[in-house]
DNA sequence: ATGGTAGACCTTCTA
């Protein structure tokens, strides 16, 4: 089962794009952030003729979060638990239905930006919520999938020039400390378990040639319970869609399980 | 040291 996140920066934009990339690449699962419209403009039916199935928690301008799977989706969550009174877009789950079901979140983390600010206390709060809410869905014991753009560095290595993001809200203590917090509940990191590799960036941004130069960084991630960890095949990331027309900042990030291998 | 781009939408905000 290959499971995609991508960050698309509004989906009515990058349609063109975002279903050339669905017929190559074929994704079972896919998981987009900042689709930036709300549920009623979001092209469902576009989705729906290439075979899949859709979940959408839109918003009005900003962030947004969809699920599109070729089975039915089932137990859809919109939103994060604990903060009625927060109304971003940031997170949709839902269970993949088949002969083996996998949990899976489309996730998007704050910014954060600019530090100091009510901005980065909302994105560390929003982490602290991802960490409880993660804490019980592990208690399920399921294949759990979280994925999608947590707006976090996690190492030095996940940049191309760390010292320029030491003031970013990506890249602080607090922020690597809170990511290394969702580890230690018992997730895993898919890219750093098959891949690791420096240089693997996910983002460049649209200013000061930062794709020409690669001056990217590794801010999207899939964290795995125990149960899809050892089903975890591969992590592609689809550098190359970074070089297409009108392309988004991000690049979407595949992990492959081999759901089939044998009891579960 | 600064500014650079992109998207939604109404004028400036977010990233």
């Amino acid at each position: 089962m290959r499971i995609a996140t991508w960050n698309v920066n509004s989906v009515n934009a990058r349609l063109e794009t975002v279903l050339k990339w669905f017929e190559q690449a074929q994704p079972d699962v896919a998981c987009l952030q900042e689709i930036k419209c709300v549920d009623e403009k979001f092209p469902a039916e576009a989705f729906e003729r290439l075979g899949y199935n859709v979940a959408v928690h839109g918003q009005k301008t900003y962030n947004g979060v969809a699920m599109l799977s070729k089975t039915p989706l089932e137990d859809v969550r919109k939103g994060l638990p604990g903060d009625d009174g927060d109304d971003h877009a940031r997170y949709i789950e839902a269970v993949v239905s088949g002969p083996n079901p996998v949990r899976v979140a489309s996730i998007y983390l704050p910014n954060g930006n600019p530090i100091g600010t009510e901005k980065f206390a909302y994105k560390l709060a929003w982490m602290e919520r991802l960490n409880a809410h993660a804490r019980a869905l592990l208690a399920l014991e399921e294949r759990l999938v979280l994925t999608g753009d947590y707006n976090v560095i996690p190492e030095p290595q996940d940049a191309d020039n760390p010292a320029a993001w030491a003031g970013d809200a990506l890249f602080q203590p607090e922020t690597r400390a809170a990511f290394r917090a969702l580890k230690y509940l018992g997730l895993t990191e898919a890219y750093m378990e098959v891949d690791g590799a420096p240089g693997g960036y996910t983002f460049w941004d649209y200013q000061a040639g930062a794709w020409q130069r690669n001056h990217g960084i590794r801010i999207d991630h899939a964290l795995l319970s125990p149960q899809a960890a050892d089903r975890l095949s591969s992590v592609v990331i689809h550098r190359d869609v970074r070089s297409w027309e009108k392309p988004s900042d991000h690049v979407p990030v595949v992990v492959e399980l081999n759901l089939d291998a044998g009891p579960a």
